[in-house]
RNA sequence: CGGGAUGUAGCUCAGCUUGGCUAGAGCGCCUGGUUUGGGACCAGGAAGUCGCAGGUUCGAAUCCUGUCAUCCCGACCA
């Protein structure tokens, strides 16, 4: 392609709207412009890297076995009525009715499609020798985004792949997540993508069900929790805090319990300050419903409790903090002074709070705390749970590192489903047995957006983006510095046409400007081979070569170049190659 | 949805406090010329419903009210 005939509208100065780096650079680039928030036009640059971003995607998925199909975005409103995920979606799905004739039809955009798969497959799947089987598609998926943010990273319009295995066994969907698990490490391998594989919420199968892959990166929304060993790397959500349940028995060095009066101290902080202690002192008194069950949870003054850790002990369905009518019934006083003393409630604890010697803790009456509070003498506990979210420097749940916690942009997620859907939506197979099961599923998705928005955000240096050549719109831009010379033009287009011919992606920077101008575009635009035409050079018969990433420019004769350049690019990919895992 | 900020030319911004003639600059764009190895220079030129609506006033980019949009923080995120 030539520069002149294209669409690249670089810009030197930052729009004021963007903040993040992979925003700023990517509109500079001219790979992509706003139509409003959270909806972005892909320019012809950034359109090529996002088609090979989806190439690559495409091919692993049809290594692993995975086959292509192309569902509707539109999609019919009873199908989230009945599995529940029109209240669950809530504003996020995209939904709305249309007139037809002298009905009114209700249709949804697809926010993802488990769904019209488990539909679709329900009608096609009716015996356990068709099974197992992974279908996945490469589509456009909406979802309403309360707050969309960050350029391109969260939009309520993005290319999706999602795929779905469907399988007659435990087994089977093992053997399908751990393809895709694999085709995942290698997808991002292949996209120059540093990506750490982290555990998530599972939901019903448990254990292992659910990897996020996620880019570590400052602006990343997530926080991830990793071992600096290296052994363990999850969702904070989800991360284990490796500490272990104490011995609960009385402080030897116990002091009197006594009642303080803490007026209006209905905080940590504001307790914590009155009583001029550290919040590590306090125990936090949270009341939860759990289904229907009010239940006093506790927690170290310092930490977060986790919600999901807090469901999971009590084997609840449902958790939620509990109203004021519930604290009032089981503390007898107003919100903010509840303890574990007196309670009138089932009381669980984190592991870390019958440490606490001495304990600062609500006294269950307005503007009251009590000090001194110890347990085993003065509240009871038969065990304790893993209750909060972890913390940098907690111990490592697999080894013997410690917990450190970084930023992550989630770029893809795999998951057990199990037969949330399948049972929802009707979708059985029948057995050697002529027995009737649910059909066990998973599903796997990637936002090919954001291996774009990922990689503008990590990879990229002070003038400009820095592109693998497997994601590069193009892989060689020629720059013939001068246009008006006849003698730099008949080799810079000898060149850009040999180059095509090899097969290679050239962008020939054929534009009338100063050659300051083109190297300050071509290091935006971060084209990873430039060859350079011109000058002295080419009086001395040579032409330069430089890698976006290289400092030295690599005098190569004229005739020489041509295959100097494609054998570069050859080589590069093979050592890309090589850095991908089977 | 709560909090904060910003809307003036394609982009970055000034002008607004204290209302006053035809609304400015830099970059970009067009024409001509000189230049040509890290965002050139000279001369000329085009381009703006000052987000939108209403109000106050002799007079509004400027003051008031409403509204829309965008960005940031938080809540939310199968």
């Amino acid at each position: 392609m030539r520069w002149s005939q294209t669409l690249i509208p670089t810009m030197k100065e930052i729009p004021s709207d963007a903040e993040v780096p992979s925003h700023q650079l990517m509109l500079r680039a001219g790979l992509i412009r706003q139509l409003m928030a959270g909806a972005y036009t892909y320019l012809p640059l950034g359109y090529r890297a996002l088609r090979k971003a989806e190439a690559i995607v495409r091919h692993e998925m049809d290594q692993a076995g995975a086959v292509e199909l192309f569902m509707p975005a539109l999609q019919p409103i009873d199908l989230f009525e009945k599995t529940g995920r029109k209240s669950a979606f809530g504003n996020v799905l995209i939904n709305f009715t249309v007139q037809r004739g002298d009905r009114k039809v209700h249709l949804a955009l697809g926010p993802t499609h488990e769904e019209v798969v488990t539909d679709l497959m329900s009608r096609l799947i009716s015996s356990y020798r068709q099974l197992p089987i992974t279908v996945y598609q490469i589509q456009t998926k909406f979802r309403n985004e309360e707050r969309p943010r960050f350029g391109v990273l969260r939009t309520s319009e993005f290319l999706m792949k999602d795929a779905y295995s469907f399988a007659s066994s435990l087994e089977q969907l093992d053997t399908a997540y751990q393809k895709m698990y694999n085709a995942y490490v290698r997808i991002f391998a292949r996209c120059g993508l540093p990506v750490l594989p982290v555990e998530a919420e599972s939901g019903p199968i448990g254990g292992d069900a659910s990897h996020e892959f996620m880019i570590p990166a400052a602006n990343g929304e997530d926080s991830v929790v990793r071992s600096t060993t290296g052994a363990y790397a999850a969702n904070l959500e989800r991360a284990e805090t490796g500490r272990k349940a104490p011995t609960i028995e009385t402080a030897a060095n116990a002091a009197a319990m006594q009642k303080v009066l803490t007026p209006n101290a209905t905080s940590i902080e504001a307790v914590a300050k009155f009583l001029k202690v550290s919040p590590t002192q306090l125990v936090k008194t949270l009341i939860y419903k759990a289904d229907d069950k009010t239940v006093a949870v506790l927690i170290r003054g310092d930490h977060e409790a986790n919600e999901n850790k807090i469901r999971r002990a009590l084997k609840a369905k449902t958790v939620a903090l509990a109203d004021t009518a519930a604290i009032e019934a089981v503390t007898g006083a107003p919100t903010g002074f509840a303890g574990p003393v007196g309670i009138k409630c089932e009381i669980i604890a984190d592991h870390d709070v019958p440490l606490i010697t001495n304990a600062v803790t609500g006294a269950n009456e307005a503007d009251h705390h009590l000090t001194g509070v110890n347990v085993g003498r003065d509240y009871q506990l038969a065990t304790t749970y893993d209750l909060r979210n972890a913390q940098a420097g907690d111990p490592c749940p697999r080894s013997d590192g410690t917990l450190e916690i970084v930023h992550g942009i989630e770029v893809g997620h795999v998951f057990k489903l199990g037969t949330k859907y399948s049972v929802s939506l009707g979708a059985e197979f029948a057995d050697e047995k002529e027995q009737r099961h649910p059909i066990i599923m998973g599903c796997y998705g990637i936002g090919v957006n954001r291996i774009i928005a990922g990689l503008a955000e990590t990879s990229h240096d002070e003038n400009g983006l820095i592109w693998p050549l497997s994601i590069a719109p193009y892989e060689v831009l020629v720059i013939p510095l001068n246009v008006t010379e006849a003698s730099t033009m008949e080799v810079a287009e000898k060149f850009y046409a040999e180059f095509q011919a090899a097969g290679l992606d050239v962008l020939m920077d054929d534009r009338d400007a100063r050659p300051g101008f083109k190297f300050k575009d071509a290091d935006l635009i971060g084209i990873p081979l430039r060859v350079i035409i011109g000058g002295k050079g080419l009086k001395e018969g040579q032409v330069e070569v430089k890698w976006r990433t290289g400092t030295e420019n690599v005098k190569v004769p004229v005739g020489d170049a041509i295959q100097t350049v494609i054998q570069m690019i050859a080589e590069r990919k093979a050592s890309d190659a090589a850095k991908v895992p089977q």
